[in-house]
DNA sequence: ACAATAAAGTTGACCAGTCAAATAAAAAGT
DNA sequence: ACTTTTTATTTGACTGGTCAACTTTATTGT
């Protein structure tokens, strides 16, 4: 219709040698940022939290009564990002944080009722969206998707290209 | 030996029950990352680019003589992102642009001499990685590797979870 | 007991990326 | 010819994320 409904060639494909790392490298990041636009889209519908905000509770939640570094330590998420993320929470009384008895520096950190209450409202949702999303995947295709991934973080860590 | 050796659960298992988003948005975004990262160091080393220059540079030298909006329409950058890092190259003298004789809006954009080297020497460096990376996967692997995150993507894509 | 070192968290600075608004020129409609 | 719309590009503002420096409190070595 538009008059410019510019030529169009195959839109990926133009660009000249590249394929694998092209693709990889698109797609990887392409359909991680889909899935978590997706994701944070179901989160935010249904539990009004934002994806952000659903990774840090998800932790606390999880862990129980944790302490900061052990946070840090389980999540590979970064010390500055969490802590950020983490005083937001806090803020927003999801989360709450007492002094530890023994050791002043750290901070006891967990759920609070809100907080609880979030996490065990968008749970059940992930975990739904979870066997959602698999479930046109075979086991087989499963395993050679990780087992892919595996080659390629190795590959991507050794020295010797 | 110290006395917080915190007890350290088995690493990503603590988490809840979120193996699979765990997974793939965790694995995803971390070998994307390495993969990155290696490529950054690789073209650092031997050719003196950083990754976004050469992405640029790649797109502008796959393109021949192009204009702005072309780039933005063949590769999936964003405009705001492709016109800062295309102003800082032309800055550094990769990328030659001419305004358009008939369209005072566009520019022509395409490769100095030094982006033109730049070009042929990373190029072929990109494709020997390329193949480097490949080696130690299989084409079966490699289609169901695509036909998984084609599945992803699309699932990604719904509205109906 | 006391200096050196290490751990817990916080903060500041910075880069990559995305989105939306702004500017300016061309094309289309009347 | 003149207003409206579209297209091209730039800029600003904001989020996510990483890195490193910094403060405070523990721990260790002497």
């Amino acid at each position: 219709m538009t008059k410019s409904d510019t030529v169009s060639k195959a839109p990926a494909q133009t660009f000249a040698g590249q394929p694998l790392q092209q693709f990889l490298t698109y797609r990887l990041s392409r359909v991680q940022s889909k899935l978590n636009a997706q994701m944070a889209k179901i989160l935010r519908e249904n539990v009004g939290l934002t994806l952000m905000q659903w990774r840090v509770i998800a932790l606390v939640g999880s862990a129980g009564q944790t302490r900061f570094s052990s946070l840090v330590k389980e999540s590979v998420l970064d010390k500055g990002f969490l802590s950020r993320n983490l005083k937001t929470l806090i803020e927003q009384g999801f989360i709450l944080s007492e002094p530890d008895q023994n050791d002043q520096r750290a901070q006891n950190l967990r759920l609070s009722p809100k907080g609880q209450d979030a996490f065990e409202r968008a749970l059940p949702i992930t975990q739904k969206r979870q066997e959602w999303l698999r479930k046109d995947i075979t086991e087989d295709e499963l395993a050679v998707f990780r087992r892919v991934l595996d080659k390629l973080e190795t590959a991507s860590e050794r020295q010797d290209f």
